[in-house]
DNA sequence: CATCTAATTAGAATATTATCTAATCAGATC
DNA sequence: GATCTGATTAGATAATATTCTAATTAGATG
């Protein structure tokens, strides 16, 4: 991420009247009107928030007649909240001491493939949190699918609908990926109820070859 | 945490030469005139930032002789930059549904334990990322020293010195406490040289009784 | 105690931001 | 196509923030 994508995140969060509505927004997807009710400012301000919530990749919107309805984009936020962390990491020169000892070799290895999966992800994944196409290797592909499944809720049950509502915040093409998530363990179905399964289950791109 | 800590953060970071401060100090403490000299920008600003980047409990700072020298607060910032993340997951009102089917048990039990630590940490380390005082009992203790350790670089060499300074940051009884990070195998000690263990070595709160 | 060094405070200039009212726009719906 | 509804734009105002120069302070050190 560069600077500037990562400046604006952090000053969309910096303002309290935006982190209430993000708090609001958690509970589901509301319109410009009611938040305006219940934060006590008026339309226009709500434009001026969702304005810049909307740069920074953390809400996305989808119009129902005259109505448009702001969603959370929860997998956006908890990805660019590292931000900061990762620029730091990346700061640091890495040190040319020798540490491939015997003692943490496998440190070593969950290290490089964190910095696969974030390169995966960097190059899938817009900055404003749309999946550029569905990866063809199987290992990139349970990275991303890994990574968007991030945003759904533990021990909740979602309708069909909910699901492809959801997967339509990265791709329109919402019925292959939701196969896919079933087909990789993410999720399972039941009566046509959805819910993720124990991470356990997951398909990972670690465990492949 | 409350909004006005989790904004005052989030403002911190949403400046870009606070951020290239940030992304400086990584790599080690550094005075406000070489700050001042690698930015281009002159001391009084270096100041004006310092006091944001402090008050947002993401520095801290060492005086020597006339010089003092800011670190960055990592375990800190990365706790902080969960905030966010937090804040929604908590706005969520937990559905009343049943969630405690067969499926999940453990995944309930995750979260609880979660919640648990968050609890600790917050009772034990004040907003500026001090450590109230070295917890009694044996579980919290865990909690609080895991969090601790997390600040520090896996397969990195620490001077014993360094690690005291590195305690220090959050109490003053850092040998107290560099005693327990190795008794209970956060770390290793050989010739005095200091280094994380993997995690898998560590003592752990949930695995107690 | 005079002097040096690094940091801070004061105060001003400029830019950015949050919020409002009033006016306008963009789709539905009758 | 007239009207209704919800959202946006324009423009103003007041509050905040960034950065500078100049003056001051707080510790060392000779």
């Amino acid at each position: 991420m560069q600077l500037d994508q990562l400046v604006t995140f952090y000053k969309a969060l910096g303002d309290p009247t935006r982190v209430r509505i993000l708090a609001i927004l958690a509970n589901g997807p509301l319109h410009g009107q009611a938040l305006a009710g219940k934060l006590g400012v008026t339309p226009p301000t709500i434009t001026h928030h969702m304005a810049k919530l909307r740069e920074a990749g953390v809400v996305y919107e989808r119009r129902d007649k005259n109505t448009i309805y702001f969603y959370v984009h929860e997998a956006n936020v908890i990805r660019q909240s590292q931000a900061i962390v990762n620029v730091m990491e990346k700061a640091k020169d890495s040190p040319v001491e020798d540490i491939f000892t015997q003692d943490n070799l496998h440190v070593q290895r969950r290290h490089q493939m964190a910095a696969e999966k974030t390169q995966v992800i960097r190059s899938f994944i817009t900055p404003d949190g749309k999946l550029k196409q569905i990866p063809s290797q199987r290992k990139k592909k349970l990275i991303v699918f890994e990574y968007m499944v991030r945003g759904l809720e533990k021990s909740r049950k979602y309708k069909e609908q909910e699901i492809n509502e959801y997967i339509r915040q990265f791709h329109e093409d919402y019925a292959t990926i939701r196969r896919e998530f079933i087909m990789n363990h993410y999720m399972y179905r039941e009566e046509g109820i959805y819910e993720l399964n124990p991470e356990e289950m997951w398909a990972k791109a670690e465990d492949l070859q």
